[in-house]
This record gives structure tokens, sequence and C-alpha cells, in this order.
DNA sequence: TTTTAAATACCGACCGGTAGGTATTAAGAT
DNA sequence: ATCTTAATACCTACCGGTCGGTATTTAAAA
């Protein structure tokens, strides 16, 4: 029978990691088979366990793959803005857009870390990365204490990831861009009051 | 052969719900098998299909059972204070009990809302009860405009959902004590930012 | 340049295993 | 005797994953 045009592994991969992305977004992990999967890609699942191992490997590579792009936007919108205190303000305008294109993702995320060991370490490690490059930001910017900016970064992520589940879940009224300044707002309320002075 | 002394059926329901409760909340629904609930109740499955239409009946139970009892807990740290200042600070303080109670349940909750059209709807019903009960709670005790205490509730609710994600996924290191307080903190801030005065 | 061989990428039929769910039967209580 | 609750055996559907085979591409040899 005839099959798809071939192409090199590395590219092949990427295109099902994109298809799979699709899918788990869409389905959940238990709901995409990995039929669905390759089908969507335009291959067969031979095809895609010739370049996976098995259907967590799959979603490990779309954890990763996603997670990676996150990074790569926020460190981005820093280093954007020579001013600090607008550098931040771009940083929130950006995981506000996060919060919309990756939503129904991150929460799959989230509950397949609780049995998927890989994945747990994965988003602690992913975490815990961008904890230290904002904490390291702020003190750069500032004369400010560590344990100040690191209570700082979990809560202001708490934000990010609780609109998340908001977003999916709650069905908000209130619309993101408003939301967007309130953060903003409170960010700057909060760093003024415990002298987290930038520039 | 020899059976579990029968029970009335709505204790055992009751029964059922709550060994469920822990084996969704250990394994998460896909990983949680009838059997397994049954059996963690003292029953085999038939048992369980007489009580339930199916798996997914079961789990709903376990999302109204769960998210009514935080709803009372709430609404009773609410109640037990007459200062409007001290109660919001007690609510906040118990609110961060549920997190520990309920983190692995949650993300599973919102996970399957995506799949499960009546737990989005409860989940959707049961936030804007919430969201309600604050919002009058705030206006009751203070001159304020319901927009500025909606924004509040969403940011406030988006903070617990996120520390909820927070001691599941990423392992944090800050004591939620330390948080909590934070939290009390810069809750009073916004509201005097807001010009939301309560008393 | 052409032919042949080897390597790579992909297809699809099939299988084993699992779990949800049901029909029937049994046991216990009233 | 009747009703309620519980147990058992079984069925069915589905899905993850495998493997034999094929098609396509690349490399080597003539």
């Amino acid at each position: 029978m005839k099959q798809s045009p071939k192409q090199p592994a590395k590219k092949r991969r990427a295109q099902l990691i994109k298809a799979a992305e699709r899918v788990f977004a869409r389905k959940g992990y238990a709901g995409a088979t990995t039929e669905e999967i390759a089908r969507t890609a335009g291959l067969t699942k031979g095809a895609l366990y010739f370049h996976f191992r098995n259907k967590e490997d799959v979603f490990f590579a779309v954890v990763k793959e996603v997670n990676d792009s996150i990074a790569r936007k926020i460190t981005r919108a820093l280093d954007e803005e020579a001013n600090p205190e607008k550098a931040i303000e771009k940083a929130i305008q950006s995981a506000f857009k996060l919060i919309e294109d990756h939503k129904f993702l991150t929460v799959e995320f989230w509950q397949k870390a609780h049995t998927i060991r890989r994945v747990k370490d994965f988003l602690a490690e992913e975490h815990k990365n961008m904890q230290n490059q904002i904490v390291r930001f702020l003190q750069k910017s500032g004369d400010l204490k560590k344990r100040e900016c690191d209570s700082f970064f979990t809560l202001l992520h708490a934000i990010f990831d609780g609109l998340m589940v908001r977003q999916t879940c709650y069905g908000g009224e209130d619309d993101l861009r408003g939301l967007s300044k309130q953060v903003v707002e409170i960010t700057k309320l909060y760093l003024k009051k415990n002298k987290l002075k930038l520039g």
C-alpha cells in the first residue's frame, strides 16, 4: 500500500510531537489513542512506534517540548526590555498569552505528574529553573532578599497556574486582559511593600 | 460465600464514596479500577454497581462530596468570626488546610472536567456560588464595588488553585505556613489599595 | 550511468491483556 | 414469601504494542 513520503527521523519525530500535542490537549492522556495520534500526523501506529518507545514516551516528549517553549518565551520577554519593571510587566503579559495557548495541556501535565515519575521530576526541575531565573533577575535589578523574591515568584506563579485552571474549568466571566492589569498592579504593590526597588 | 453484613443503601453509598475518594486520589480516574474501589469499601463490583450507575457516576459523587465539604468549611470559617477582617483571615487559613487535604483529587477533578461535561458544569457552578458568597460577604462588611470584589476573589482563588498544583507537582521548599501569612498580608494590602474598607 | 544491495521508514493485521459492565444467582433481613 | 443487598461468572470492547512485510530512499558496485 501507498506510503507516506519518507522524512528524516528528526523531522518526523517533531511532526508526531505536534500531532500528539493536539490530541492530548483535546482528549487527555487516556482518551488519546496511539492510533489517533499517528493518524493525526498522517502515519500509522507502526511508524509511531518506530520513532517512540511507547505512549508514555510520546507524552513525555510533549511535556518537554511545551515547557521548553514556555521557558523560551518568558526569557525572551525578560530580555527584550532594559528597564526591569517593564521587563517584568512584559513577562507577565507573555505569561497571560501562554494561559490561553496551553491551558488544557498543562492541566493534563499536572494530572499525569501524579502517576509518571519523570513527568513530575521534569516539571519540578523546570519550575525550579524558572524560579532561579526570576529571582536572579530581581536581585540583579535591585537590592532585595532572596527569601522575599522566592515568595514573590511562588505566589505569582501560583496565580498563573490558578488562572489556567479557571480558564479550563470555571469559564471566567472576567476578561483575562483586565486580570492581567490587576496582576501587574499587585506585582508593583507587592514589590514596593517589601521594599523591592528596581532600576 | 459469606457476605458483608447488609447496610442501608444511603450508608453504604457514603462508604463507597469514601473508598472511591481514596482510590481516585491515589491512582487517578483511569488508574482506579471499579474492582479496587469496591474492594477498598470491603465489597465487590456487583455491590458497587447496585449503588451506582457506572464508574463516572461514582466519580461524580466524589466530586460533589468533596466540593460540598470544602464549601461547608469555608462558610463555617467566615461565620465563626464577627470581625470581617479576621473572618477573611480565618477563611484563608482554612483554605490552606484544604490544599493539603485535597490536592491530588482536585487536580483530578480539573483534568476530568475536560471530558465529563457534568463535572465541568458542577465545578463552574460551585465556583460561582463561592464567588457570590465571598462578594456578598465583602459588600456586607464594607463599602465596595462588585467588580473589584470579583477581581479580588478571582485572584485569591487562583492563588489557592495554583498552590494546589505546586504541592502536587513542584514539591515546594517554602513552608505553606509562611505562604499563608504572605497571602493574608497581600489580601489586606489589596483591600486597602482598592479602598475596600471593612468593619 | 545503470543496476543492485542495503538501510531506513512506514503499513497493517493481529494478539494479549485489561477493565467496565451485566445477567443471574445467592444470602440475609423483614 | 418477598424484598433488598451482595457475589460470581462471564462477556465484550478496546487499546497498547508487536512483528512480518512492503515501499522508498540511499549507497555501493559494475
